[in-house]
DNA sequence: TCAGGATATTTTGCATGCAATTTGTGTTGG
DNA sequence: CCAACACAAATTGCATGCAAAATATCCTGA
């Protein structure tokens, strides 16, 4: 690691994704400082990070307390991401794809492809699809040549469950996960082929319908997570409130 | 002012949108903080805060530089910012403007067309229409329920010249300016029609295009201001490089 | 018992000091 | 004359200490 700072901000970060601290806690820095041994300085700088990030809220004179989530918050900035990467791909198609990034989403689609006939077998399945299909949106993004779009669309992705790595696999259901990961597939599909005859308009709107099924799919998995009293593992989950 | 932090934000950021230290300089905690008589803390942390606005970069252990925007970052970013208010009237025709929104809006209206038949007499006139515009801009904004897309506006809006305060008025050709004035008033009034109509789409299309004159506005006046060597008094102006 | 207030403790906000890294300068050897 | 190295100054990163504000505790008096 480079410096301290950066290190304590990585440990902090996770401590709260993984709900060790619940939604609306009180964060003391002495109380930090002492849990990470790290000096409280540190904590403060690494608290005013997060705080930017949107993981905890500072009042003035009165310290920070662990931000909550509701999942309309979430639906709502998973809706403006998919607006954006809309306009990412309308974008990309208007000025058409450079051979290499042709190649490269190419690509990414037929090892996604390789995932899917694999069924998805176990963890490491799961982890190759979440990194692809991670990949294969960057690439898109960066497709459209603007920067701003590019950092708006990562600052948004700090978000709990807001990110295109933020997938649940709902493992009572592996058949309907399949099928959705099928669905979400074919619109990949649609998108770079959309995008490959400069249909710009054509690839947004796939793309925004793209993202409201992902929200509507974490909705879903929320609520079936709520009857069945199974938490998936998915970074920041304990800070979505109903 | 609440805290001392909050000034010292407040101070340097004037300073660095006044072009007082030109993009690219590098910037000395302990030369503003002489500069500015405040402790080097102050300065630091006042700092980390200006860089997640985007108006200072760090490098490790090398200090903060100014930044500097080229005019097709700018241009990039109020095209987002045009994709987002385009998304908002959207959602805002949606879902329908309470009545009091509603009221407001026109309101502001016929705030702004008094403006217009007065002529922009003095920076009075214009300094009320920044605001009234960007009341109305904002109004729009909050109409569409959805306050992740609000905040993702705001925070692209503290690039310099991204927001829609920051209009150009050129004072060497003010029939123009009052012509683009008009212009933008007719949109104005376009797209609260629309959204009244429930038409959001329409809505949409309309923002986006106002967003675009904009930049295209923008680029043309800075195209003046090299030509003629006359510098409208434009915060962040001076950082941004053709 | 309980409301109100004085006092003690905790906690944040800020300043200063020290170590580590970087940057500038001068010197030496080729 | 210039490259390379050694040393000195400057600068950042971090820790600790102190004052102000907030919060908790205890005491008093009805």
């Amino acid at each position: 690691m480079t410096n301290q700072l950066d290190a304590t901000v990585q440990v902090l970060r996770e401590a709260l994704l993984a709900g060790h601290y619940p939604g609306g806690d009180k964060l003391t820095e002495q109380g930090l400082s002492a849990t990470f041994s790290v000096s409280r300085t540190l904590v403060r700088l690494a608290l005013a990070d997060l705080e930017r990030e949107g993981l905890v809220e500072r009042t003035p004179n009165r310290g920070f307390r662990v931000r909550s989530f509701t999942l309309e918050e979430v639906s709502d900035a998973i809706e403006v991401r998919g607006e954006l990467e809309g306009m990412a791909v309308r974008l990309a198609g208007e000025r058409g794809l450079v051979s290499e990034a042709d190649r490269e989403l190419g690509d990414l689609i037929v090892q996604m492809d390789a995932v899917l006939v694999d069924g998805l077998t176990g963890p490491d399945g799961r982890a190759r699809w979440i990194d692809l299909n991670a990949a294969f949106h960057n690439g898109l993004i960066a497709a459209s040549g603007n920067a701003t779009l590019a950092e708006t669309i990562a600052g948004l992705s700090r978000m709990p469950l807001v990110s295109a790595r933020a997938l649940v696999f709902d493992q009572s259901d592996p058949h309907g996960s399949l099928d959705r990961l099928k669905a979400a597939q074919a619109d990949h599909r649609a998108v770079l082929d959309a995008v490959r005859a400069r249909q710009g308009a054509r690839a947004a709107h796939i793309m925004r319908e793209h993202a409201l099924k992902s929200a509507r799919n974490k909705r879903a998995s929320f609520d079936a997570m709520r009857r069945t009293d199974f938490i998936p593992s998915l970074p920041g989950l304990a800070l979505v409130r109903a």
